[in-house]
Formats: C-alpha cells, sequence, structure tokens
DNA sequence: CGCGATATTGATATAGATCAACTAATGTGG
DNA sequence: CCACATTAGTTGATCTATATCAATATCGCG
C-alpha cells in the first residue's frame, strides 16, 4: 500500500475500510520515474488513465495565444494529478513535470468496477478532484485581489501546508526546486517581477527560497499578507472521525 | 423532469436512462423562489443540500480582509450550484442569487442511496462538478493572463455560450441583469475601470449592455481579445453518442 | 572550461487603482 | 404623483504596481 499511502493522507475526509484501500493499491501500477519537464498529456487528448504523483512536483498549465503560459495548479506528493480526466475524458489544459519524479498510474477501465463495488471509494475519489476545485477557487481569489507579494506568499504558505499533511516538510522549511519562472507563471506575474519581490521578502526577513528549499521565516507575516487560511484544503479535521 | 430538464441538456456527457433522470427528479424539490442578492450559504456552513439552478444567475464569491469581494463563479440556469457541497460537506466559500432566482434543492440523504442505486447518475453529477473545476481553471488563466478587457470579454463569451446550451440566448444577445460592480467582482477589476472598458468596447462596436441586456456586436473579436473557446465547457459534442 | 539556464539589476512605460465629483436611473413613502 | 433617497453608471485627475526592454552576473553541468 506505499502508493496510495500519501493520497489517503492528505485526502481522507472519511474512514474508508482497509480492504477498499487494498483494493484501490492494488489496481495502481508500479511506480513509474519521469523526468523533470516531461509533458504528460495535453489539451485535448482523450485520456484513460490517471496519475498519482508519488514523488516530486507536477503542474497542470494553459498557455496564451503568444505562448504565455498559466499554471492552473501545482500538485505535491500524493496529490491524483488528473483524476478528473476520469469522468471529464478529455483534457482542457496540459499536464507536465516540473522536476524530477515518481507516479504511479491507474487505468480509467479498471475504475468504474471497483466504484461500482466500493461506493465509498468512488467518494473518497470524487472528494479528491473537489478539493482540487477548491484549490482552483483559492488561485482565482488570489489572482483576483492580491498583490504580487500576497500571490507569492499564498502559493508558498498552501505548498507548505500541503507537504506539511503528507509529512514532507521540516519545520517551516521544504523542498523547493521550482524556479522563478514557475512562480511566475502561477502567480501570474513575470519572473523579473517575482525576482524583485522575493529579494524584498528575504530583505525583510520574511522568507527565504536557497538551495532549492523554502525556508518560511515569519510565517505569521506571509499568513497575513496572502490571507491564507488552510480550510480550504480540507485537512484532516475530525470531521468525521468518530 | 422540469426541474432538471436544463440540467441535463447542458452537462450530459453519457446517454443516461430516463428512468435514471426520473429518479433524480423525483427526489428534487418543488421550485422555490429567491430574491437577488439573498445569500444561500456561507462559508464554513456544513451544508446537508444542494441547489439546482432553474431560472435567473447565481454566484459563488469569498470577500477578502477589507470586504473587498472576488467572485469565483457565476451560475446559469440547468446548474447544480453548490453540488460540491454533497462530497466536501463544508463550503469554502458564500453562494448568493445575483438577480431574483427560482432554484429546486435535494438533501444529501437521498443522494447517497440514489448514487448507489445508479452509479452512472452518480458519474454524472460528479461530471458536473468537474465542469465547474474546469471553468475555474479557465478563470484563472484569464485572471492571470488577459488584460481587463479580455477579461470581461471573457465572461460574457462564456455566458453566451452557456445560456446558448439551454436554449437561453437570442442570437447573439442575452438577459444580463448583472451591474458592472459583479462584473468587476468577477473579473478582478474595479467597477470604474469596468466601466470604462465596456465605453471603449460599446465605442468600437464591439458589445453592448442595455437594458439589463448583453449584445455581442462582434463576437469574432470578443473570442479573439478573449482567447475564448468553449471546449473547456464541454457542450455536447457527440463523444459518446452512438 | 565554457555554455545554457537561471537569477539579478536598472530605466522606462503603462494598465489599472484610487480619490472625487457628478449624473441618471430606480424606487419609496407621504 | 411628487420629493427624496438610494443605487448604478459616468467622467476626470492622479498615483502606483507591475510589465517591458536591456544588460549583466551567476550557477549547474557536460
Amino acid at each position: 500500500m506505499a502508493t496510495t499511502t500519501d493520497f489517503l493522507r492528505s485526502r481522507r475526509r472519511v474512514e474508508i475500510p482497509a480492504e477498499q484501500l487494498q483494493a484501490l493499491d492494488d489496481v495502481m501500477s508500479d511506480p513509474i520515474r519521469m523526468s523533470a519537464r516531461k509533458v504528460l498529456s495535453r489539451r485535448g487528448d482523450l485520456v484513460n488513465k490517471s496519475t498519482l504523483l508519488v514523488e516530486g512536483y507536477m503542474c497542470r498549465y494553459m498557455d496564451d495565444r503568444n505562448g504565455h503560459r498559466q499554471l492552473v495548479a501545482v500538485h505535491v506528493p500524493g496529490d491524483f494529478v488528473d483524476l478528473h480526466g476520469y469522468p471529464l475524458q478529455r483534457l482542457d489544459h496540459d499536464v507536465a513535470m516540473l522536476t524530477d519524479c515518481v507516479v504511479a498510474q491507474v487505468e480509467h477501465d479498471v475504475l468504474t468496477p471497483l466504484i461500482e463495488r466500493y461506493p465509498l471509494l468512488g467518494r473518497m475519489l470524487w472528494f479528491s478532484t473537489l478539493l482540487d476545485a477548491a484549490m482552483h477557487r483559492e488561485w482565482i481569489f488570489q489572482l483576483g485581489r492580491l498583490d504580487a507579494a500576497g500571490r507569492i506568499a499564498h502559493l508558498l504558505c498552501e505548498t507548505h501546508a500541503r507537504l506539511a499533511a503528507v509529512g514532507r516538510t521540516d519545520g517551516d522549511s521544504f523542498d523547493f526546486p521550482l524556479t522563478q519562472q514557475d512562480l511566475a507563471e502561477a502567480c501570474g506575474l513575470t519572473s523579473i517581477h517575482v525576482n524583485r519581490v522575493l529579494a524584498r521578502l528575504r530583505r525583510e526577513g520574511r522568507l527565504e527560497i536557497r538551495d532549492r528549499r523554502v525556508y518560511l521565516l515569519d510565517r505569521r507575516a506571509l499568513v497575513a499578507m496572502s490571507e491564507f487560511d488552510p480550510e480550504y484544503l480540507y485537512i484532516d479535521d475530525g470531521l468525521l472521525t468518530p
């Protein structure tokens, strides 16, 4: 049950019987390595399998007419990156690795009978896709209402919270090998502006990105400037625990 | 089967047997009237029912610390506005009427056995929530990469396409009783700037908003400036038709 | 060691925000 | 049905955050 462990940790809301978890794990492929920047699938593609990210960072994005890229999601280990392709069948965006990754995949054909057999598992998978939708909404909010520093802080606070949920943080720091260009493409900014804002935040002792690692030096300030409230991540809150 | 008709028209991807559609319709409440600006539910609320919009415009939004509002979705008739509350249980945003509305509701308790009985119906409902996610992604794109005119044009093109799917357009025009302030809150702009951009678009013969109605006078130009491509709306494309 | 990718810095331009009136509708109660 | 209040839309002046254009510096790597 190695591959689905993180998925369950970060996205479980209800107690799923071990048998059902095992059944999901059983249909996942063995881990597959993929290189940084590899494109997994493209907008318009018909998809017949979905990918669970086990290690590394992936993203989903759309390019505009002039090739300017906008990320619509950043994925961390434990995310079922393109599970939405199961009901949708066709993707409306591209999916790619941001770093070297390890993934596991599942054929949609085997998912259908599994869900019919275990409706609870189906609900959990549905839930998982809606969590992505909740993150999308938060991104809409931040793009619409926050300034550059707020957006960057928001993305980093969000990433920290999500990595923490799967045990991949060390206090207030975490591995983050994304470039300033990647950050810019996520936050709707230019990389030049990201650079200046990061420099300012560093100067002010708020955060530091060094050796492909983020250090949130003043979480309180970062949370305030980004109006970050992790509620929308629905990280296990005991709501459904007995 | 009056209430679910539009829902099915705009969001069906697979042929659902009439019996199953009827079963869904049977559990929907009778139509309920709601006044413009009424708030249906608030961020953090536990929800135990979902709302199908039958007539009017609704929206979902988040307020920032200073009360600046950001819409994260605009809903048209046929939309299952807050179905995501079914798997999520708790909302991460507010839901409100933009205009006078007619809605129908369904208790989540009755949805569960229905879906277990009809997995196909469950998939259709799942699909429907992912369509909202696809629209969220498109909004992220437009907020991140388009200028004010592009964003406004995008919203209006999107609304036109969605209304057309449920037969509520008259050629290139449609009812649109939203204020410039609403538009601003959807597009991450100030109402003043929306006003100026609309004035320019009107002067250039691109579009007109008059008597609570939108006229897309030059669709081609609007589509171009907003890079609008209705693919992401997954409007019935025969993919699954025999 | 040298080359491409990434990060940094400076100068300038501009889209959109903000502040401040004012006008035109829409609605309400006397 | 008018007087007044409220909401929505319009216009102008100014300010500012971020983009753009142009170099240069630095890092990681074959």
